[in-house]
RNA sequence: CGGGGCGUAGCGCAGCCUGGUAGCGCAUCUGGUUUGGGACCAGAGGGUCGCAAGUUCGAAUCUUGCCGCCCCGACCA
């Protein structure tokens, strides 16, 4: 893409411009490192027990983690589109969840008395989309999803975005003629989901998940070790090395084997773990550890469409409800889970792929007129090269912008001062090693430019 | 919802037991000295002590009620 220089002072992103109330001190009621990192990143503020306002460089990271998400999911063959929020009690009674979710839904009452609810899912109202428009086999299947903000009155929020209240799912729903050509979606997401947390970084293992009243073996749950996991998860060390297929998956040919591939070893959670079957596991790949939930896929027959009539005529002129599955993940709480996995003492260490900037510019004497001037051009170089840098020009001492470049996780920082540039030097830094490299200014932005650091 | 804990300046805390002028560190602002890995000196601003009632000459402090938040448990992306 063409970048205008003519506007470049506007389009730059400048520190002293942009919004990052940075803590140096953690707060108490953090207990997580995730969460504390994310307050004192000045990524989230939290306004109510589980509800956070998004402060500029939190949403900035979470807009990059919904962008894969999507991207994985179209690349799936999925299509986006978007739900309200707040929702009818109408068809929540029409499938009988209005009085059985109980008092984790959200109602409301309008000022005319209806009942409205915020949404803790989207079931119901797809169903009601799809019934409205769908009525052959022939408008079949249809794999549909949105990235919205749900709400679920947990009883007990806790660590920050871990367990919020107020969370932004992706939620993706399958249509289709019967089972069979349900577990080819169902596949589908569990593919497209392997690809998509092996893009943030993120190595999740699938577990056999419980499938409550519809049965079968079309439920899993997509977990990330962590020690501050809320489940207990049990698996053979395998299945965490084995990485993802990819992108140059065969989306319309058969999956099975990819799925069979990962669900052959044992992998289970707390509510699913069979000991008898782990001890069958060779004893030095035995591994038992925590993890965080960050997706959940299921299918699920029927249940809503038999309730709420959503039928598809077949060939044989017969009118059957039509196989539903759900899939989701959790967007905000991915974020919470990368940071889990990946950080240090000092802060964040973002994999590059949702790192809220490419670089840092850490301009250590803002005013001087050779930093001033070789900190612009390095910015404008390294804007060209698309690595969407940040710029600090603040006043603030070294030590302090060090300190937040390390804390916010700049993947690379560019470190000009005037002591340097005398002897045409700036500095290199790798965020995620530590290691630095002494260069020319036009050899580091080259280099940055040229990724030639990556993986360091 | 059961059990535990905490609400005092933006953040982290002391003061409460034993009632008597609301404090400390960080942050912020001003001036100065500094300036390459969270500087120093001097000064300044900022608090309905969660809310309400009660006891008392007098309440951050004692009593009661309420609200909010955090932690442990059963449920969940």
């Amino acid at each position: 893409m063409e970048i205008d220089h003519s506007n470049a002072d506007l389009t730059c992103m400048r520190l002293s411009r942009f919004f990052l109330p940075v803590l140096k001190e953690t707060p108490s009621d953090a207990q997580i490192i995730s969460h504390q990192l994310m307050l004192r990143a000045g990524m989230v503020r939290q306004q109510s027990a589980g509800i956070y306002s998004w402060l500029p460089l939190g949403w900035k990271v979470l807009q990059k983690i919904s962008d894969i998400v999507r991207e994985e999911q179209n690349r799936a063959g999925a299509v986006e589109m978007l739900m309200p929020t707040i929702q009818s009690a109408d068809l929540w009674r029409e499938s009988g969840r209005y009085d059985d979710y109980g008092q984790e839904m959200l109602r409301i009452t309008d000022r005319h008395e209806r009942d409205m609810l915020f949404g803790p899912t989207n079931e119901e109202m797809i169903t009601d989309l799809f019934r409205t428009y769908c009525r052959s086999y022939k408008d079949l299947p249809k794999l549909l999803y949105h990235i919205q903000w749900k709400f679920r009155d947990e009883i007990r929020p806790r660590f920050g975005v871990m367990r919020g209240r107020e969370f932004l799912m992706k939620d993706t729903y399958s249509f289709d003629l019967d089972e069979a050509a349900a577990r080819h979606a169902y596949n589908r997401m569990f593919v497209a989901y392997l690809n998509t947390f092996s893009r943030m970084g993120l190595q999740a293992v699938p577990m056999r998940a419980d499938t409550g009243p519809i049965g079968g073996d079309l439920s899993h749950e997509f977990i990330v070790l962590a020690e501050t996991g809320e489940s207990e998860v049990f698996c053979n060390a395998d299945l965490v090395e084995m990485g993802a297929p990819g992108p140059d998956v065969d989306w319309d040919g058969d999956l099975q084997p990819l799925v069979d591939q990962r669900t052959a070893l044992y992998a289970a959670t707390e509510e699913m773990h069979d000991a008898d079957a782990f001890a069958q596991v060779p004893e030095d790949r035995r591994l038992s550890a925590r993890g965080i939930e960050v997706g959940h896929i299921f299918y699920f027959g029927t249940k809503y469409s038999e309730p709420m009539k959503a039928y598809v005529t077949h060939p044989d002129q017969k009118d059957r409800p039509v196989h539903m599955g759900s899939y989701g993940v959790g967007v905000s709480r991915l974020l919470a889970a990368i940071i889990e996995a990946h950080h240090d003492d000092k802060g964040c260490i973002w994999p590059e792929s949702v790192a809220p900037f490419g670089a840092g510019i850490l301009n250590l004497r803002a005013g001087d007129e050779a930093a001033d001037t070789a900190c612009e051009s390095a910015y404008a170089a390294l804007s060209e090269a698309g690595l969407d840098p940040l710029y600090d020009d603040t006043k603030e001492r070294p030590g302090g912008k060090f300190a937040t470049a390390d804390l916010i996780g700049l993947p690379y920082q560019l470190v000009i001062g005037p002591r340097g540039l005398k002897e045409n030097k700036v500095e290199v830094k790798v965020r995620r090693t530590g290691e630095t490299h002494e260069l020319s200014p036009e050899d580091a932005v080259a280099r940055l430019g040229e990724r030639a650091f990556s993986n360091g």
